[in-house]
DNA sequence: AAGGTATTGATAATAGGTTCTCATTATCAT
DNA sequence: ATGATAATGAGAACCTATTATCAATACCTT
């Protein structure tokens, strides 16, 4: 059974009020003010615990490192190079050829993913 | 002084005849024909010296392992779930509206990637 | 060809991120 | 409230990818 525990309530908040994907640690040190015992292990069980669920998914962008968001429409991501926060772009569309016949050699496709780097509005 | 070795050779030859950005670990099992004595350890020593040489560039993709590639003009990448495998798309655009204007919130956007994933030719 | 030096290969060591362990604590159903 | 049990926190352990070590070897200049 599957208890409603400060800390997964203050992980699942984290998530709802981000603005882009996080990294573990940060998830970490945004829900300790709501909950100051969190540990980084309870992070990430409760990790763990919302992508078996299907809640979060995993987001890899360029500098190699893992970050999770809650599970909803597709949108583009932006990295700031400055801050090296992640940011969600929910405009941002790959329009243009979403044909698949546009590649060659019969190469099937089923799904695409746009990564955007940058400065960000705040580092600017 | 840098050296010519049976070594380097062959890992530039498979860089140059790849279809697509290669995991260390690929570029080891084909150069090894070329030069059977090669090390691991090797390869990674002659990954850093033709990166700091601007010939290679990374290559980060979303199972979070780190490939390399010449470097050259910008293309897409397509992963196969299948086989695992990392291919250029070079006729593959990001066209519509690349204007920065379309990012909300004052974002300076200075790079694209675009990855796509399904199956290759070979596993269909 | 020979010597100086860069490079190599095998292995150990490292590093970062994630998972495991286990005694303690919190949650939920009663 | 209470008990059964799930979850937590701290740290150890682990895992994978990469780098360092060092004696042996290959390369290049002479």
């Amino acid at each position: 059974m599957a208890h409603r525990t400060r800390q997964r309530k203050a992980v699942q908040e984290v998530f709802d009020s981000a603005d882009g994907p996080l990294l573990p640690e940060e998830i970490l040190e945004l829900a300790q003010p709501r909950c100051p015992t969190l540990g980084a292990a309870t992070v990430y069980r409760t990790l763990r615990l919302l992508r078996e669920r299907g809640a979060i998914r995993e987001v890899v962008m360029p500098d190699q490192r893992v970050r999770f968001e809650n599970v909803g429409p597709h949108h583009c991501h932006f990295h700031c190079r400055v801050c090296d926060r992640v940011f969600d772009v929910p405009g941002c569309r790959t329009v243009g050829s979403p044909r698949e016949s546009r590649i060659p050699g019969g190469f099937r496709v089923e799904g695409r993913k746009v990564l955007l780097r940058g400065v960000c509005a705040v580092c600017r």
